[in-house]
DNA sequence: ATCGGAGAGGTTAGCGTTAACAACGCAATA
DNA sequence: TATTGCGTTGTTAACGCTAACCTCTCCGAT
């Protein structure tokens, strides 16, 4: 009340608040202190209707937004759950994010996202700048992370959930299919099928676990089937569905007699789809193709795709789910391990018996 | 100094600090004052190479993370650009964030973000909650806000940029193209390639603005020529590619004079050149084609669709320059205008004669 | 010997909010 | 009438950090 500080200002009517408002303000406006005006934006402890109206009244006249900063830091809670993700442009991780919104917005947490383009190192920092924001928890893809990153996370002494993959040691709790099962499952249906020159096209994956997990699943099926991955072809950046074209035009022209493909995911898949058609391949008769992830997208291809769904949605709503519990206390435990089955949706284009 | 908390303990050599750590937990460990913790791990001031070698050990060996909460109490400064946009499953967004990403990552600036789904009054939450953490600078989609949502913007203090859109009034600066004349343009185009019974396919847009002005100036620079939009088909939700599909299906057979069918982005009008394919019909001979964006996705296509490109990846980076250049001081007036020309790529669907 | 000044580090006082408790007024009860 | 107790409002002390100022030491210039 003693330190009003006295600004120059001109003769117009209307003075901008240079100084941003702060609880000091709607308390000065409306006649009461501080922690009442503080008890009625945030509807706690008991406020006689009166006093609550001139407070908001006053609050909306002023243009009042509190300092959630002080706020966080006086209460120690921050309605913040980190997400951290290794691209947005990918498709997979939007739906992702759509899923764990979905809960989220039925709660007071908001997620906040991380990229970290599938390196470790941006991985740590991007791992350290949010925990420094002291999130109520974390939601992180993957189970690989370097040995600092593992340690934040721990130590962090918050909900951690690790999406997308079950194949490994959790930190805390995990939501998400296995990958290397997935590629087994696949394996065997394209078999059974009666496909027996199979080939490979994916990502170039030292980074992506799961694409790589998902290709030892399937190798290791198909030995124990007595059958070889016949060939493969790696791509890097680029537009996903010209790149699936290109590859599959080099691929077949360097392996005759492959009569299966199986994409890393469903992007290059459809551009292999499109790039076989064109060419009057007979679609899945001469050869048979098959994705990853069940995208949206497939919905509108010439032929559907066969594919593997990941319930990237899903997975998004059941970290969500464990974080929202666990921050409200209606979960107690930690640890909980959720493996949801990918679904073999075999389409159009694998079906050679049958 | 003084106030040493007792906290009764076991035994255990190793005790799992549970209270979370704090550069009073550094500055004991390392035996300097807080002040330079604080300033070894920012930094900033003159602190000997010893102290500092000593300090960062310290908090390296406890694994200590600054509560940036704290400091930005403190310090008054959060390095936090609230980005608010529509939607996540675009494909538009994601790369507008991209850019984005680019060129805050070379400032000590994060972005943070929220989804408004098309939704004035979602909108205002999602700003209202992200102005409560005191960003350093606003990028908000599009032109057009509520009220109260102008009201924050302008009461925030902090540079705002509004993207993707320049026909309208911005409340500070804005980056983006002119839908209008990206639809009149597009409109010239189709009618001097001879085209002239034209369809017209897009979102259900009372809340797409651009979608809407990017009309409006189709109709507007069609009616100059004396031309009218024959047939129109809308749609929401679902798979854009197969409502391409769909929607080319209805409205080729409800208007069979049509010659040219203009698509409000590109995913539907892919949809809709598969199909047209599908049924062997002439493109761009007996029916032209163009959508709107120039995704990436394109290039895979059987054809390459005629398309403008919006520069979404451009758009993000001059806001995010924007930003980063009025929050370190470089630069200090506001207001900035920055109208990009988005690029009609004619692909091979547009171009009957000639 | 004296002084100026740079380098290194410490002290103090907030930043804007909330938790915890204290205090007040007034009606119902003993 | 005195007492209890509830509903309502105020007071005080953090929360963990940084800005601003202050002190001390040491060294070279005078």
């Amino acid at each position: 009340m003693t330190d009003k500080k006295i600004i120059p200002m001109s003769d117009d009517i209307e003075i901008p608040p240079r100084r941003p408002l702060t609880l000091r303000d709607v308390s000065e406006a409306s006649g009461v202190s501080e922690m009442t005006v503080s008890r009625v934006l945030r509807n706690r402890g008991d406020v006689s209707a009166t006093t609550r109206e001139k407070v908001l009244k006053a609050a909306k006249a002023l243009g009042y937004v509190p300092n959630k900063i002080a706020g966080a830091l006086a209460s120690s809670r921050v309605n913040l759950v980190a997400v951290i993700i290794p691209s947005m442009s990918n498709m997979v991780f939007p739906e992702v994010m759509t899923g764990i919104s979905e809960v989220l917005d039925d709660t007071p947490l908001q997620p906040v996202v991380g990229v970290t383009n599938y390196l470790p190192e941006k991985e740590e920092e991007v791992l350290f700048e949010m925990l420094s924001w002291r999130p109520s928890g974390v939601i992180i893809a993957g189970l690989e992370h370097s040995d600092a990153s593992r340690a934040m996370l721990r130590a962090a002494g918050v909900p951690v959930v690790e999406i997308m993959d079950v194949d490994g040691e959790p930190i805390d709790a995990v939501v998400g299919i296995s990958h290397r099962r997935a590629g087994r499952e696949m394996a065997r249906a394209i078999v059974k099928s009666g496909y027996q020159n199979i080939g490979f096209l994916g990502t170039k994956m030292p980074l992506d676990h799961r694409a790589r997990k998902r290709f030892e699943g399937f190798t290791e099926a198909l030995a124990k089937e007595g059958v070889e991955v016949m060939d493969q072809e790696f791509y890097s950046g680029g537009s996903a569905l010209a790149k699936g074209r290109e590859m599959t035009d080099t691929i077949l022209k360097r392996s005759e007699d492959l009569d299966f493909l199986y994409y890393s995911n469903d992007m290059i898949g459809a551009g292999g789809l499109l790039y076989c058609l064109e060419k009057g391949i007979d679609v899945p008769g001469r050869i048979g193709l098959a994705g990853f992830n069940g995208v949206e997208l497939l919905d509108g291809l010439p032929r559907k795709l066969a594919t593997m769904d990941s319930g990237r949605r899903e997975i998004g709503r059941e970290a969500a789910r464990i974080i929202a519990g666990r921050s409200d206390g209606s979960i107690t435990e930690g640890g909980q391990r959720v493996e949801l089955t990918p679904k073999l949706e075999p389409g159009m284009t694998l079906r050679r018996y049958r």
